[in-house]
RNA sequence: GGAGAGAUGGCAGAGCGGUCGAAUGCGGCGGUCUUGAAAACCGUUGAGCCGAAAGGUUCCGGGGGUUCGAAUCCCUCUCUCUCCGCCA
């Protein structure tokens, strides 16, 4: 959520954001205003009856010490009305507390200044490209090199669990196994701390990071237990810290770590799912920083370098796209997309999403740095795939195939295979 | 899963229903002393909210209640620890 006293002294701003970002509904600024201004005045009442009624109760006490039992009955007397007036305020204030806070969560986070303003995906900005994306005709689909090599098995998938839950055999195992391990390496040789996290988290957990109320539905949940099923481990990483305050020296702190990930994908269909394109659960590794906002921005060049490369030291040609502000998030102020190219769809794949979030998932979860006058602030959360596994995979195996339908490992990857020539 | 104990500031640990946001110790920060450091001594040191400030207010695991007044009493939930059972 944003902070209240930027949107009262911005609100022609969020307002702006709000519709660049494709939400019309510009008129929560307006009424949580309102609603602010208005809790403010009824704080101020309820503080003043307070005090009153804090002195006499001190009086009462101080009375009834030095035995003075008549006087201080007669100041008893007097706290009966305020303390009814304190309890109906009590109600008011909770009542606009409430509302005031349900507004913030609907308020999206404002897009950077750098950030192009479009509305389709076809506004987004290609900010750069790496290597030549691969265009003979004789190149095979993932899916089919999958079935031919029995790497991948979506037929027992479907039987044993769903659509969309896929398992990986022999080499195609072992692949999943060596990207992992490869990613995680990677990210620690470049300072981010391996964090194995929970694969189910709370409520709290949930709304900290934004996925309740905006996102709540692609996710799975067990209701018995109150858990969720975590879509990206962003969720419990990031929530890692939630409620502490970061000494300034600290910073920034980097974690990266691997998670299955399951999302509910609700309305997909047709080639978006075909074969590992898009699954209900996936593997992936997550750069996680809690940054100062003094550098939030050079952070996240840093994550984009970061996750770019990996697609490199694999070799994959890709893209990066700036997002426009209307294909961002409810919570992202900036975020570039890393797409790989897939020779055997002839299409681009999204296999990374680096954000930054400024103190939008911060403010939510009470995570601060003191400063160097030792007070409290709110630091910036950043995140970054650093890589989505199924599409990497798809990727790679039709890039590395020969015609013979043989597929090349990688160089880098080799060390993780034994050293082999071939998967 | 069964039985018992507990949850207080960065940590440890006090706290007859009234002047307790909370003793004390450790840690942190500032200072005195010292060539420097250590030790010793002195001071300081939680967070949210309203407010330009002065100041006010809220918070002793969460929620509710009793009371003029709750860290302290009652109810409830959650979590932690010990013992038993089960178990990768």
């Amino acid at each position: 959520m944003l902070d209240i006293a930027y949107i009262r002294a911005n609100a022609d701003l969020v307002k702006t954001g709000m519709q660049n970002k494709g939400e019309a509904n510009t008129a929560l600024v307006d009424r949580v205003l309102e609603v602010d201004e208005h809790w403010r005045t009824k704080v101020h009442e309820i503080d003043t009856l307070r005090s009153t009624s804090n002195a006499r109760s001190k009086e009462i006490g101080k009375l009834m010490g030095q035995g003075r039992k008549e006087e201080a009955q007669a100041i008893m007397a007097e706290t009966a009305t305020s303390k009814e007036q304190i309890n109906q305020l009590e109600e008011e204030l909770a009542a606009l507390a409430a509302e005031r806070t349900d507004l913030l969560y609907r308020i999206p986070n404002v897009p950077h200044t750098s950030v192009p303003v479009g509305h389709t995906d076809e506004d987004n900005v290609i900010y750069a490209t790496w290597g030549e994306p691969v265009q003979e005709q004789w190149r095979k689909p993932h899916w089919e090199l999958a079935k031919t090599h029995q790497w991948i098995d979506f037929e027992r998938g479907v039987k044993v669990s769903g659509a969309g839950f896929p398992f990986y055999l022999g080499s195609g195992a072992r692949l999943q196994r060596a990207l992992i391990n490869f990613f995680l390496n990677t990210a620690a040789e470049r300072g981010y701390t391996e964090i194995q996290a929970p694969y189910f988290v709370n409520e709290v957990s949930a709304r900290g990071t934004g996925q309740i109320p905006d996102k709540e539905d692609m996710m799975y949940t067990v209701p018995r237990d109150g858990f969720f099923a975590i879509p990206t481990a962003e969720v419990p990483v990031t929530n890692f810290h939630r409620d502490e305050i970061l000494e300034l020296q600290s910073l920034p702190v980097k974690y990266c770590g691997y998670t299955p990930c399951w999302r509910r994908e609700a309305g997909s269909y047709g080639k978006d799912v075909r074969g590992l394109n898009r699954l209900h659960q996936f593997d992936k590794v997550e750069l996680v920083k809690f940054v100062h906002p003094d550098t939030s921005y050079d952070e996240l060049e840093s994550l984009r370098e970061d996750a770019e490369l990996l697609l490199q030291a694999l070799e994959l040609p890709y893209r990066t796209l700036l997002m426009c502000t209307g294909d961002m998030g409810f919570t992202q102020s900036k975020k570039y997309d890393l797409e790989v190219w897939s020779p055997g769809q002839q299409r681009w794949l999204e296999v990374s999403s680096c954000s930054n979030f400024e103190g939008f998932q911060a403010r939510r979860m009470m995570v601060r740095y003191r400063d160097e006058h030792g007070k409290p602030q709110i630091l910036h959360t950043l995140n970054g795939s650093g890589l989505a596994l199924p599409r990497i995979v798809s990727a790679l195996i039709e890039t590395y195939q020969e015609e013979s339908g043989r597929v090349r490992v990688p160089t880098v990857l080799k060390p993780y295979l034994g050293g082999a020539e071939y998967l």
